[in-house]
DNA sequence: TTAAATATATCGGTCATCCAATATATCATA
DNA sequence: TATGATATATTGGATGACCGATATATTTAA
């Protein structure tokens, strides 16, 4: 059988969309302002292979927009990009209730 | 471009392990109880496909025990499954910093 | 005006999660 | 003991997150 770390058990796949939803509504960023954020939280820098994917996506849905001042790309939470965010953040609390006040 | 619900910003993909250890820390349970609470937590309720593959692996990491009885195979965490899931869950804290508190 | 650093972007591929379908074993009730 | 319901289990396959490598554009420094 594999041997896999600690970190494994709460490997967070599929969170990263919800991550950068939530740190835009704390304050305008650009890709890698995101990334070393992330870097802070999750010890990982995802790499540009992971960030710039998901930004294209998010900004496809219309739930980021961006605002381009030379090489760097800002991106704030469209009022889209906000409902979603509310109700994935409804979801979030309901899943993982009683986690955190342990 | 694919539509997608609200739910796919937030689908939770590669959490399905720490939150076995979460529910398993709080009472023993089965594979069916374990199952029930997930839905009654996420609306959806994970297939036999999902929820025994991963009990599996939880099980051979040695990070949660059974006792059958019957037809019924009561899980329990084990030391080095409170061990994992402590870390995790201080990652998980980590990371998703601030999003509760909102 | 090169050179180095930074930000953005894409592509190919790997891997784990997860589901649908199916099978088997045990329990309850008739 | 036959029937249906429940619990466990496996397999095959689809999906998509994510990384590594690579490329391009902009800024800054020399």
């Amino acid at each position: 059988m594999r041997k896999r770390g600690y970190e494994y058990y709460c490997d967070m796949r599929g969170m990263l969309s919800f991550l950068i939803l939530f740190l835009l509504s704390k304050k305008p960023m650009h890709g890698q302002g995101i990334a070393d954020e992330i870097k802070k939280r999750k010890g990982i820098k995802p790499s540009p292979g992971t960030i710039y994917p998901a930004l294209k996506v998010l900004h496809e849905a219309d739930l980021i927009k961006e605002s381009k001042s030379g090489k760097i790309l800002t991106y704030t939470l469209t009022r889209k990009g906000r409902m979603v965010l509310n109700e994935s953040k409804k979801k979030f609390c309901r899943i993982f209730m009683g986690i955190l006040s342990a």
